[in-house]
DNA sequence: GGCGCCCTCGCTATTTTTGGGGACTTGTTT
DNA sequence: AAACAAGTCCCCAAAAATAGCGAGGGCGCC
């Protein structure tokens, strides 16, 4: 095994910017003796940010396509906690038999562990390692690697957000009563309901709800939940 | 140090029950040679499930007075991705400084590392080491023990899932368009706006929400987009 | 003692959302 | 070939949310 724990960590720590992480990301790979790895994030904007060591062409027509869509692996990850096989999947679907034939085609290898990762604010990435080889191989290798992935997909991910341009977003705080009436509001209840379930008159919930929306700046009760849920200001 | 990760993991792989869990929680305090472990996961049908070795009454006392609300820990796990150390955490408020008082009366240690975990649809937990010690202590112990926190949670955590009762909630899919529709609303859109910009007309962007609606079991429109938020189906 | 924030309540009018119908096309799955 | 899910459009009436005006008491901070 070429790579400790820590030699690999410390690939990470120092990283400053983006185009770095996709370098380490590069110098991971070499470490762990596999043909590639990915790490996909979507984030909250819905803008993508992916370092990763596929071919260009196969990551060009992977964008150009909406591949991200159909793509077996993502949709298996959005359902998981524990890390995924990709042998585990569901590739029965016409769709993604297709994908599956493009992507060997263009060298991605047959065999991956996928490991997601979720933050707050409904972040979610990816933290893949592909490889091309027969089962048994791999069926070792991710045994024994199966660890140093799930935490080289943690400090990665921590590390993207890190470098990331984006300011940490000033969150606003809500009055107790206020969080109340979001939360209620979030859980499907009317606002007579959430009045009658605080005990209080309808037109007072309305006042919490108007605070909550002004604080947040949001546009209107909907958004407000969803700002509130966004920011772990609120818990259904 | 007493426990290799890998021992500390074997602790884990064979717990078969809830209870067990709870057993081999208190283990791992032990070998890890701190004051307390906590994992408290929050599903998403609003029921908890703890294990840890905090004393009983305050486990007690934080139930009945619903301290998951105020508790700061809680509070500035969710929004972070990274473990949190309790130091940095904002303990101004009052409620907060009370909380903080009783705890440490109760037999909680002053110094913590909370860990937070999340899954598909919603999942939160929490995973915290607890210790009492002063500060250049904890920051050595945390610094090397960190990783070996993290893992643990995650595979806490999957234990968790795999031995609770508790069928895994499905969680409905959405159509393309009504996802489009829910991420409009969610990000502060009126049904007239949403339509507009997704250049549908307002009825049938009301089929869409109306279909994301009753797949999600929401009982009106602010909470399906909570729902789907909270089951990560859509992305602010 | 004043300032600001939080909690509480009332009224009216307008805008928006919701719930009930139904109908057509285009795909994919079986 | 039939079944099904998805996308698209329409009308109408009832319910809910929003916007605007107002008022008073309590608590903490400088």
């Amino acid at each position: 095994m070429k790579g400790r724990l820590d030699d690999l960590i410390e690939i990470i720590r120092p990283v400053a910017s983006l185009d770095e992480l996709s370098q380490s990301i590069a110098r991971l790979r070499d470490l762990l003796d596999i043909d590639h790895i990915v790490y996909h994030a979507v984030n909250a904007s819905g803008g993508q940010f992916a370092a990763l060591t596929y071919p260009d062409p196969w990551v060009t027509e992977y964008l150009d396509r909406g591949y991200q869509r159909t793509d077996p692996v993502v949709r298996g990850c959005m359902q998981t906690f524990h890390p995924v096989d990709w042998k585990t999947l569901d590739w029965s679907s016409r769709g993604a038999r297709d994908f599956l034939g493009e992507a060997m085609a263009a060298g991605v290898g047959n065999q991956g562990v996928s490991v997601p990762i979720r933050g707050p604010g409904g972040q979610f990435a990816l933290f893949t390692a592909n490889h091309r080889c027969d089962d048994d191989t791999w069926a070792r290798y991710s045994g024994t690697h199966l660890s140093r992935l799930i935490l080289l997909a943690h400090f990665v991910h921590q590390k993207a957000l890190e470098v990331q341009a984006g300011a940490p977003p000033p969150l606003a705080r809500l009055s107790p009563r206020e969080t109340d009436a979001l939360t209620l509001l979030a859980r499907g209840k009317s606002r007579a309901q959430a009045a009658d379930e605080l005990v209080i008159s309808e037109h007072t919930l309305r006042v919490y709800i108007e605070a909550a929306r002004d604080k947040l700046g949001a546009l209107n009760t909907t958004h407000a939940v969803a700002c509130a849920l966004h920011g772990g200001l609120i818990v259904i």
